[in-house]
Parts: C-alpha cells; sequence; structure tokens
DNA sequence: CGGTTCGTCTGCCCTCGGCAGAACGCCTCC
DNA sequence: GGAGGCGTTCTGCCGAGGGCAGACGAACCG
C-alpha cells in the first residue's frame, strides 16, 4: 500500500488524470493513461509488468506516459501482460476519448479550472 | 466508378475483408483496415486523401494495409483528412475487432471455410 | 498501340523505438 | 544519521523501421 501512496505524490495530477490540452489527445496518450490503470488496477509494478509483456520496465513507462509510440505487437504483448486484448482497450480507449470530450466543451468546468491552477502552481 | 472496380479486382479479399488468421489481429492491421474502408466509402484515391493529410500515397497505401506503424500524429492527421477523430476511429476499430472475435469461434463458419480455401487457392 | 491513372514495390535516409545504466524520491531499519 | 531496497524516471545510444521518391505493373481509354 505504502507504494500506491507514493504513486499518489508524483509530480501531478496530469501524469494520470489530465491527458494533453490538444483539441483531441493521442492515441499514444489515452493507450498509455489505459494501461498504466489497468496496471495499477492489477497493484502490480512497472517491474512486473514490463517482466510479463518481456519488455524494458523503463520502456513500458515510457509507453504508459505517452512518450513512446509502441508498435502493434508490443500493444498486444503489454496487454497480454496485463490479461486483457486489444478489443478491450480499444473500448477503453474509446470511453475515455468521450469521456475526455464532454470533459472538454467551450466553457471550463470547475474542476477543470482547479486542474488548470493546480498545474500552474506545479510548474 | 471505374476505379472502384479496380479495387475489387486486387489480389485477394485478404486486403479487405480479411485481417490476419492470428488470434487477435494487430491495431495497425485494423486500424489501416478502417481507414482504407472510409476512404473508399468517401470515393477518394489514396493522392487525394494523403495530399489532404500532408503525407505521401505510397505511405497511407502502406499504413491501410498495416504494413507501417503510423505515429499518433499520423493517426490524427488522416484522421483529420477523412473528417473523422481519433474517437470516431477507436469506435470503429473496437466495432470491427468485435466482429472479428465473433467470426472466429473454435469450429469454422461455412463462410470462414470459403475464406480459406480461396486463400489457399491464391497461395 | 501509347498515354493516363491508380496502387504497390523497392531502396534508402534519418528519426525514434527500445534498451542499459544512472539518477531520483521514498520508505524502512539499525 | 547512513545504508539498503524498491519503484519510477532520466539519459545516452544502437539499430529498427517510419516515411519518402522513383520505378513498376495493372487497368482503362482513344
Amino acid at each position: 500500500m505504502s507504494e500506491n501512496a507514493r504513486i499518489y505524490q508524483l509530480p501531478g495530477p496530469r501524469g494520470l488524470d489530465r491527458l494533453d490540452h490538444r483539441p483531441e489527445p493521442l492515441w499514444r496518450e489515452v493507450l498509455g493513461h489505459r494501461l498504466r490503470r489497468l496496471r495499477l488496477h492489477r497493484g502490480e509494478t512497472l517491474l512486473e509488468t514490463a517482466a510479463a509483456a518481456g519488455i524494458s520496465p523503463q520502456y513500458l513507462s515510457e509507453i504508459e506516459r505517452g512518450r513512446k509510440e509502441p508498435s502493434s505487437e508490443m500493444i498486444a504483448a503489454v496487454a497480454g501482460a496485463l490479461d486483457t486484448d486489444l478489443l478491450d482497450l480499444t473500448e477503453q480507449v474509446t470511453a475515455e476519448l468521450r469521456r475526455e470530450s464532454r470533459a472538454a466543451p467551450l466553457e471550463p468546468t470547475p474542476s477543470r479550472a482547479t486542474t488548470q491552477a493546480m498545474l500552474a502552481l506545479a510548474a
């Protein structure tokens, strides 16, 4: 549990709760976000999931943070390691994108303004 | 319309109607398939859509055939050229994956056996 | 037949995927 | 306090492959 507490102390909600500020986030961002969510939900470390997927933990970290563009085989490998598949993943990515598009209206919602203020403080 | 007639005379249904024989197809295959469907539905050539997306027609062809792994920015650019977005695309990819998973039960369906016979003849 | 259009093949430059080692932050223990 | 362990991110770098231009093949038309 201490690991989870540590995770929540990471730099900011941006890594976990906010995607990029573009009109629409990029595929790798949403995907990565979803993969991290799944991994944390299973209570696994980068090391464990990466090992199960046959990749390095460093690389999995970058995938989750949308820093690298995983190949389709990599996506499949990580999905397998998380006991899910491409169908589930794309479904969840779709759901997340839908949530995002609803959460980004022309007028800022209170939680959105709060998040931006938090980001300004962090910067 | 002659262009469409020509398209249907391409090497086989595999390019358009059958994805890979793996338990689950790869992301780039389903995505590419979907992108080609969209483009053809709009009656556009590779040249037109590629130009609108700011990429080469050769490259778009490869993306559509699942030969190359497009970056997230490329996916967004092609989506934009096809007047769609990532949300729509992932939604359709999900739908297609669902269809695929239903179309691949343990016992072969008649259409599946027919397709395999066709592929054997083509090989 | 030659010309045109469309899609695919091929070779290649250069960007970035994927890794290993280093660094960082946090926690526990002595 | 320091040492050690753990989890994650940073950094540098080799080689895989993204993306392109030119060539090629198939189909169609006059």
